[in-house]
DNA sequence: AACTATTTATAAGA
DNA sequence: TTCTTATAAATAGTT
């Protein structure tokens, strides 16, 4: 500002740098001291040179204070730090969550895979037999099918055969009869065989463990 | 400093007061400012009017850097504040991780309950098949015994007929024959239901989409 | 906010 | 560093 305009530009020689830095530093000090007097303000100032001194100015009797009131009213490292933790905080809830989530996943994962299924209480049981029952219905359908049909085929034999037996039985009868006691037998055992096929059910049920298993 | 030099001590009237704030306010700011240009310090300033608005310069990103920095023991929040980045980073990883590993096992889940099947490939089926093998094998494994257990007593009971049906007619043969006729007619068609029924499987197969379903 | 007379700051030289 | 001084820059009072 004297003696010729300066560009505003780092000043390459160390030397003149380190004096001008001198001379400005004062003259900030003295602009920041004046504005406090004059204005009635709260001001400070903080410079460090190149070398790492540090200079610094502040209008009341401690500069902390003055940073102190910069961070209540900034609110920025103050702000900044509450967003941090929340937004920290936050993410340690998702991740609870989601480490929750994939547990409860893995847990019906595993019982969907017919593992660790002593700890289901029966409700759960039956849940996870609906689901595994939606999951193979297809197959199951199919299976009945072929399994229902090979049984009507055997009990439709079994109808013929015995009104055929009947039929014979009735043939001969009206004839002497020589082995009378022999055919009551297989009579009855058949009718015997017949009531305990009876008990068995032909509809497919799928459950899981309070079946007795193999 | 114009026009007539100033007293060094607060202006009385408010207005001139706030002007001359507004005036060197701007002027401390550009030598803060040139201050840290030329000579490649680093400085700070804050100040607060009289109404109390902040006013701040900072020749570096952040002003509190600065501050850090004049309260010498700054590292430390520094330090903290990468810290606190770090291990934000490290739980936005975590939760990424976890989302995927989420995501996997709901496609699987959904696959194992039979649903989005189309989107699988042969070997994933075959996968996913074996999965529910193992998932039912003790459902299987009853319900299979049972069905072979009636089937087993109906073919026993198909036997024992067929055996008495034989017998009878054997015993009819020996006398004048009346209905041999409507005998081997019954006969003949039991011999095909036996055939067809041979074809059935009578083991349970299970799988998913490859079979043609209900 | 703009003007401008004047004070103040300071660059270069010693 | 400090002093000097010519000159740029800031700004007080005014408009």
């Amino acid at each position: 500002m004297a003696r010729g305009k300066v560009q505003l530009k780092r000043i390459e020689n160390a030397t003149s740098r380190q004096v001008t830095f001198s001379k400005r530093k004062n003259g900030l000090l003295k602009k920041a001291y004046e504005l406090s007097i004059l204005c009635d303000a709260e001001v400070a100032v903080i410079m460090f040179s190149q070398k790492g001194t540090l200079f610094k100015f502040a209008s009341i009797d401690q500069i902390q204070k003055t940073i102190d009131r910069y961070r209540k009213n900034a609110k920025q490292l103050h702000t900044d730090r509450i967003d941090v933790e929340q937004s920290k905080e936050q993410l340690r809830q998702e991740s609870a969550n989601m480490a929750k989530k994939i547990e409860m996943i893995e847990i019906l994962q595993r019982k969907l895979l017919g593992q660790d299924l002593d700890s289901c209480s029966p409700e759960e049981l039956h849940d996870i037999d609906n689901q595994l029952e939606i999951s193979l219905s297809n197959i199951r359908a199919r299976k009945t099918q072929l399994f229902k049909e090979q049984i009507e085929q055997l009990q439709a034999k079994e109808r013929l055969l015995l009104m055929e037996n009947a039929r014979l039985t009735k043939q001969c009868d009206a004839q002497p009869l020589q082995q009378s006691t022999q055919s009551n037998q297989v009579v009855s055992y058949l009718t015997s065989c017949s009531k305990s096929s009876d008990i068995v059910e032909t509809d497919l049920y799928i459950g899981l463990p309070h079946m007795r298993c193999l």
